[in-house]
DNA sequence: CGTTATGTTGAGTTTATTCAATAACCGTGG
DNA sequence: CCACGGTTATTGAATAAACTCAACATAACG
């Protein structure tokens, strides 16, 4: 089954210029404007695509190594092995994303990426952030804001863990796949693809697959989901988002700290 | 009972200069050497010093706010409160650390920080690290490695909390706890005073104050820890690094990338 | 068309929670 | 210095949540 997750459209950016050759800068200007010397730099950091198929290992724990990389198409997960065989997933990624942030810090990398469909990565090395950092450092710093953002999701999910439901955490799953399909494909409403097995979910939110699935069909049974052929429909929302503990930060996003083009 | 937690002793840094004016100049010496220039922008962060009683409230989730700090003395803890009053505790905080880069991408703060002991921190605009990006853009990238090695730590503690049992968590809180006070002040060796109670143990580890309790007791009736006064002795530690999944990431540690001192 | 991965469901067990009662400790004011 | 009130720690018993094991169903895939 597993539909093949589709992203699209392009969302319309900043008033300076037309990033479209660079992911990354599509993503970035959602936030800001970019200036055409901008863009150009951050597509440098995608001249080398990358073509991985499903299940295609891009780096492994423990891994020397000094590259990061910008996802264009498709979607992969990092997750970390514990000791006897247990998986955590730490987060899905999804096009625009930068990935492998952590070689900005260690030698090794402590977490696996794989890819969960067809995908498209551009890697590049560590040492073009230190050139950005030069070059653009209004670019360097909306690239940090960006962090920022990734943490708090990370920080959200870690709240959700150790203090919601297993129930609410299916829920919080769920919604945050939704939202973050629909940041690519604004054709996404209430139903999607949701490409994952009951055991990534259960990886993700720390539970057994056989209770995913419990916690699905109890979704299910009070009307608070629908499911068909791999497809998820949030039937009621904000009770979705009652149970999940979900917070739409999208609203409270501000970057005008950011010092000026140069 | 609860000791109030010491901190003395810079360790020695750069060879470039003393850094000593500024916590977190002795913080980021840890990593790369730093110029004199370098030295006095951080410094500049760290002009207005603020005490903190213990549990007073620094910045409360949903303020509005663009301030940053430095911590210069004593401990803090970063929450968020659910639904019905549960607190899921994110990180404690040390001396040297940088605090609130939440501000960094949203006009009102996600989290709670609030003191666990009497301490002093330095407030600064975000509007300063635009300054730094333009002016100093090694230390901005090295903030960023930073942020990285923060960034790892949540990361780690996700996986704890998703993947590892009630006793594992708390063995690792006890080992990171442990980890941080002795970077602040390197007499510490195996025992320390841990200056939590087992309800913020608790609301750290996503477990009830009870648990915590029969925990602790348990790794006590294992010899894997002793306990007397508030002080937690780790008597047996590679078995509770063991138990508790815990990796030391100090050695993988890689800033090489920096750009140089402009 | 068989083989493998994934999903579903039930029964029994383990883990952690809740509730409750008691003990130890802390800081404060007399 | 001591008494007192509030917080923290400890322990037991009952309950609830999630897991394990196991069987079977369904879907995907060569």
């Amino acid at each position: 089954m597993r539909e093949t997750l589709s992203f699209a459209l392009r969302r319309p950016v900043g008033k300076f210029a037309d990033p479209s050759d660079s992911c990354f800068a599509d993503r970035l200007g959602r936030f800001v404007d970019l200036t055409t010397a901008e863009c150009e730099a951050l597509a440098r950091l995608e001249e080398r695509p990358r073509q991985l198929r499903r299940g295609a290992v891009l780096l492994r724990a423990n891994d020397k190594g000094t590259e990061l990389f910008v996802l264009r198409r498709g979607v992969l997960m990092s997750f970390v092995l514990l000791d006897y065989g247990s998986r955590q997933i730490l987060r899905f990624h999804f096009p625009g994303d930068m990935l492998g942030w952590t070689a900005l810090a260690y030698r090794t990398s402590p977490e696996t990426l794989v890819a969960l469909t067809e995908a498209e990565v551009c890697p590049f090395d560590r040492s073009a952030l230190s050139t950005l950092a030069v070059e653009h450092p209004r670019l360097f710093a909306a690239t940090l804001a960006l962090n920022q953002m990734e943490r708090q999701a990370l920080t959200d999910r870690l709240a959700g863990l150790g203090r919601t439901s297993a129930r609410g955490r299916v829920a919080a799953l769920l919604i945050e796949i939704r939202d973050r399909l629909r940041q690519a494909n604004s054709a996404i409403t209430d139903t999607f693809p949701l490409g994952l097995t009951q055991e990534e979910i259960g990886d993700a939110t720390g539970l057994t697959s056989v209770h995913v699935n419990r916690m699905l069909r109890q979704l299910e049974d009070e009307m608070l989901i629908a499911r068909e052929n791999g497809r998820v429909t949030l039937v009621d929302e904000t009770a979705l988002a009652h149970v999940a503990n979900y917070i739409d930060r999208s609203h409270t996003i501000d970057l005008n700290w950011l010092p000026p083009s140069r």
